[in-house]
DNA sequence: AAAAAAC
């Protein structure tokens, strides 16, 4: 265990620090501060919740040049939230060392942007296509660049940045420092760290899986009719104090956010189709914990750092591992624990038996909740929230009219009718979903007359045609490989 | 096949 104190830290970055709460390093921190403070690249592997923002963030404030009024760090992600928390953490930690980082990124006003670029912030965090526009509207200047960082850098090839990240990498000074993190090392990324990083050291933090231990994961088979009762069941029996339900499209998210706020939850929903103003809202009411559920597409499955999320559900079945490891990582962060429930129905049980697999890790199978656990859940809310009335009191003037229903009917029932009153509506509308989400096509999906299922039969995975991670047919990219 | 990201 090293102290911060122990890492021979700028005073002002120290402080910063310190004033953030923190003593001790985390083991990447420890590993990554003193590499990058030297100026050397580095390759990170490391998952996510393991203080990676500042493990970068520290070192990188330590090597800019207040002197200099120039761009100096340019830190890439691969969404828009995950670029404004990077931001807001590295201004926090450069408070005192007078370092601004700019957070530039799509659905923002242009005009606005080129106007904060003027005042010449040390750091830029941007996602790669707004980053692009600038560099042709050249209202950014990547000459001046010193310090490159992709974070999440799976994550932006996934999403078919790594042309974008590799046309920037060409623009800035070859004389600079380039860190890369990732969780994962995909074949690709590899050839961006040969061509673009010189003699990199490679820190990774070891770990038995992918996973973080401290939550613990359970999966639930079920029909998908019954996802959204179960999902109820599940929220009622053990009420999460922050959770986020992760569904597979945006309509989907929709939906669910729509039924769940109908039948008396907290909760709104976040997708990429959402304007972005209203995608800051609804991440600060959750933050603040005005809503304790964020229904979200994959959107929020990445870098996205809320603390104290205790539940995470999958309310269908991630695509790949990675972004299961990505949606259950936004729980039991910062060593706190979490819960990780997935849904799966019946035919995507071989599905979950491979994620199982990459991830290294199992989950534990959980039985349907029933309606009365639920029922029993949903009382116990209504208990506490009683109590809890009574505690914090105020309800003096109250006194007369409880003598006169005392006289009534008696304690008992009054008690029994107040928690009847306090409990959470039964199942009584009848609230669906209209899209079914399972990961296999529908038997009776019309297809059109093109009769390829039939010869496609037996073969699916084998084929040897089969798409690179990035469900591209290799030679379609637009740029031809070195 | 979906999601994310530039106008």
């Amino acid at each position: 265990m090293t102290l911060f104190k122990e890492l021979n830290l700028d005073q002002q970055i120290l402080r910063a620090v310190e004033q953030m709460g923190f003593t001790e390093a985390t083991p990447i921190q420890e590993k990554v501060i003193p590499f990058v403070k030297e100026g050397k690249d580095l390759i990170g592997q490391a998952q996510t919740g393991t203080g990676k923002t500042a493990a970068f963030g520290i070192p990188l404030l330590e090597n800019i040049d207040t002197e200099e009024k120039v761009t100096q760090g340019l830190v890439l992600a691969p969404t828009r939230e995950l670029a404004n928390q990077v931001a807001e953490e590295l201004n926090k930690l450069g408070r005192f060392k007078g370092i601004e980082a700019l957070p530039i990124y799509g659905g923002q006003e242009i005009g606005r942007q080129i106007k904060a670029l003027k005042r010449r912030p040390q750091i830029i965090v941007a996602t790669p296509g707004r980053f692009m526009d600038h560099m042709r509207r050249k209202t950014i200047r990547p000459q001046t660049l010193k310090m490159i960082v992709l974070d999440e850098a799976d994550e932006m090839l996934s999403m078919g940045f790594i042309e974008d990240i590799e046309t920037i990498l060409a623009e800035v000074p070859k004389e600079r420092q380039t860190l890369l993190f990732s969780a994962t090392m995909p074949k690709r990324l590899q050839s961006v760290t040969k061509n673009f990083m010189k003699d990199p050291e490679v820190v990774a933090i070891k770990s038995k899986g992918l996973t973080v231990s401290s939550i613990e994961q359970r999966y639930i088979e079920v029909p998908e009719k019954q996802k959204l009762d179960t999902l109820r069941y599940l929220l009622d029996i053990d009420p999460p104090e922050l959770s986020i339900i992760f569904g597979r499209t945006k309509r989907r998210v929709d939906e669910l956010s729509e039924a769940l706020s109908q039948v008396g939850y907290a909760v709104e929903g976040i997708h990429g189709d959402l304007r972005q103003e209203r995608r800051d809202k609804v991440l600060r009411k959750f933050k603040k914990g005005t809503i304790n559920i964020l229904v979200a597409t994959d959107v929020a499955a990445r870098g996205l750092d809320v603390t104290g999320v205790t539940h995470v559900y999958n309310f269908d079945l991630p695509q790949d591992s990675e972004s299961y490891v990505h949606r259950i990582g936004r729980t039991g962060r910062a060593g706190e624990k979490g819960v990780a429930f997935t849904f799966v129905t019946p035919r995507e049980m071989e599905h979950l038996k491979d994620i199982e697999a990459t991830t290294k890790s199992k989950m534990k199978r959980q039985s349907l909740p029933t309606y009365a656990e639920a029922m029993a859940g949903r009382y116990q809310q209504a208990i506490d929230q009683l109590r809890e009335t009574v505690r914090k009191g105020g309800y003096e003037d109250l006194d007369e009219a409880a003598k006169g229903l005392l006289d009534e009917y008696g304690a008992e029932t009054l008690v029994a009718a107040a928690l009847k009153m306090a409990t959470k509506e039964p199942d009584d509308k009848n609230i669906k979903l209209t899209e079914e989400a399972s990961l296999r096509p529908k038997k009776s999906s019309f297809r059109g007359k093109s009769g390829n299922n039939k010869g496609n039969k037996g073969r699916g995975r084998n084929n040897k045609f089969s798409f690179d991670k990035q469900g591209r047919k290799g030679g379609r990219d637009r740029k031809a490989r070195r």
